[in-house]
DNA sequence: TAGGCCATCTGGTCCT
DNA sequence: AGGACCAGATGGCCTA
């Protein structure tokens, strides 16, 4: 009874099969859980499994690092952090999350610095202790995974007359970029209140090719403060828009979403 | 076309 | 014995 023992092996086979398939959907469930977490999240642009976690774990020390030091981190340190190791539109995707434009975080390579210096952000937080991402350690895959090299970072933009851009503040740059598919993943809140109904907004990497500037729509509360996304002026037609002032009042955005730039300013400035 | 990413199948190992 | 977990192999899809 039961039929042929080949019979039996193929329905053993067949059921073992569908458990590991709905084991893989739960580990899949698991990282798309994950990827609404991470600070760059968005439907159509999502990040690969392995670059999802990378994120999650530079988020992870990010965060650590913050509540370590208890101080409030420069901006630029925690995005430099949060990309470590990732790949090329991973960075791109992260700096998009922050209106950045990833060239003002990433380090410069001129033909005087040797290739073998350490990158960029290895001590994001000087003083404090380093940190390695895996990628640039031995052991790992090299690129496009565990370099932060600019060259790669941003040979996809293609002849875009990007460098006239770039004196607009050291930091950020205002853009005309497409509109954003609203992300669900919570908004780089380092103090610890997650502001669920944030919004901020995702640039898909097709569309870096296209501008790889960002629109600046995180408040500009604190005055005198160091981070160039504070401070207005440029060549930049949307400049004009920009208040150094107050809280910004751009492109209609709500009152709700004006308190939440002003908060995000405030974890960026204290001191 | 090559390379990256993914889902699925499969056999091995360990645990209950 | 059966299930969970794991890693290798394979083929499909997509993009540069």
């Amino acid at each position: 009874m039961g039929g042929t023992i080949e019979g039996r092996f193929k329905v053993r086979r067949m059921k073992a099969n569908a458990r590991e398939r709905n084991r893989m959907h739960g580990l899949n469930d698991a990282l798309e859980s994950l990827r609404k977490v991470v600070p760059c999240y968005s439907k159509t642009q999502k990040l690969s499994k392995i670059e999802t976690l990378r994120l999650a774990k530079n988020y992870i020390w990010a965060l650590s690092e913050v509540l370590r030091s208890g101080k409030a981190p420069d901006l630029m340190n925690f995005v430099q952090a949060l990309c470590k190791g990732l790949s090329q539109p991973t960075t791109n995707l992260v700096a998009g999350c922050l209106q950045l434009n990833p060239r003002t975080f990433l380090p410069e390579q001129t033909p005087d610095l040797p290739a073998h210096l350490p990158p960029a952000g290895a001590a994001a937080y000087p003083g404090h202790y380093s940190y390695q991402s895996p990628g640039l350690t031995a052991g790992l895959p090299s690129p496009p995974y565990g370099t932060m090299d600019p060259s790669h970072i941003f040979h996809q933009v293609k002849g875009q007359p990007y460098g006239s851009l770039e004196p607009f503040f050291d930091g950020v740059m205002v853009s005309e970029a497409p509109p954003f598919d609203p992300p669900l993943s919570p908004p780089l809140s380092i103090n610890g209140n997650f502001s669920s109904s944030f919004k901020h907004e995702v640039m898909a990497p097709a569309d870096y090719d296209k501008s790889f500037a960002f629109s600046v729509h995180y408040g500009a509360g604190a005055a005198g403060g160091h981070n160039a996304m504070y401070a207005s002026g440029g060549t930049n037609p949307r400049c004009s828009e920009m208040q150094v002032d107050g809280l910004m009042g751009f492109d209609g955005h709500t009152h709700h979403e004006r308190l939440m730039n002003a908060q995000l300013n405030a974890i960026f400035h204290e001191s």
